[in-house]
DNA sequence: CCTACCGATCGGTAGG
DNA sequence: CCTACCGATCGGTAGG
């Protein structure tokens, strides 16, 4: 038992990394077992389809996701505690997964149904948590009048795009990573007051 | 010729169109040629292969946003209507090619030598705009010290997911999404002064 | 995990 | 812009 599962982790490490690399579509199941040193044909008997893997990777990262942010106790901070919190995690399962990171950026829409309309509905109640975050921040002042849903989304692109330029080897920390995303999205970059 | 060149923007305005909903590899020529109701092999008197399409989308777009940049006047001005002028010119070029854009943030990198090459140089020639104003706005004590580098990825991480999100039947203008997205980059959400 | 193989589809060409 | 077609490659199966 232990040796098919450990290839199917080396399949998914690999297609992780193929699928970042080229896109789910342009990766065949020759490409994959080829950087495996198998058949294609033997992948059938670790998985049941290409797109089997896919929604592997994009499903087990959702999973790391919500485990992370739902260890925040949401009821002993403020809204400004809570949100540089909320993105640190965040970008903590980004960093700990970069290729997954990616696939399941890039490549969720590849999923079929019913399995596209589970992610996407995954997605929404991950979004909630920040939304939540917003709404207190605002209701208690530690935020000024701001478009929920629209600071929302451009958090996430904001804070999602680190897969693509986080390097291990760069000069930044993941630590110092996450605190100048926190930074920027609560104070900008302008030395100046805000002008209302 | 006119019916040629009709036909050729016809062509990109599909190909930019479903580029962006399956992505580059998973759209066939035929798929292209149903939705212009022809057949595959007649779009070859029209392009020189598929490839030929992405790179015309893709430089194309890439052409629009070195236009609209370079109008910007960066002698008369300070680092932040510098730094606003640029994020709305730069939104503005995205909402008017929504297809386009959504392929050129996704697709580039099913470009073949040398066009990957020229095109990844463009783009980091671009980004020396935004560089530029941000170091002028940090000699000029308008940005606290921050990263450039760093932040000029994570204003563009910011800026271009405008394609994702944007509908024209939506509340939000063009103009008030630039106002915004500069307000964010800029002062952030926080209503408290930022802690140095 | 392999050999052998299948039907479908791919990008693209020949020739009109 | 069409018909007819090509070699290559695709995801996947049968049977061991």
């Amino acid at each position: 038992m232990q040796a098919i599962i450990d290839t199917k982790a080396q399949i998914r490490s690999v297609a992780q990394n193929l699928f970042r690399e080229r896109g789910f579509t342009a990766t065949s199941m020759r490409d994959l077992a080829d950087s495996l040193d198998i058949k294609a044909a033997s992948l059938y008997y670790h998985v049941k389809s290409k797109e089997d893997i896919l929604q592997e990777i994009c499903f087990r990262i959702a999973d790391d996701f919500f485990k992370a942010i739902e260890q925040i106790d949401f009821n002993t901070k403020n809204a400004d505690e809570l949100l540089q919190e909320a993105i640190s995690t965040h970008v903590k399962v980004i960093i700990d997964n970069l290729d997954a990171a990616a696939v399941f950026f890039h490549e969720w829409r590849h999923l079929s149904q019913p399995h596209l309309t589970k992610f996407i509905t995954l997605r929404k109640k991950y979004e909630r948590f920040f939304t939540k975050i917003l709404k207190q921040g605002i209701a208690t002042k530690t935020f000024g009048n701001i478009d929920v849903k629209f600071t929302v989304l451009t958090i996430f692109s904001t804070i999602n795009w680190v897969y693509e330029y986080y390097k291990p080897s760069g000069k930044m920390t993941p630590n110092e990573i996450s605190r100048n995303l926190s930074n920027m999205i609560l104070h900008g970059i302008s030395t100046k007051k805000k002008i209302v």
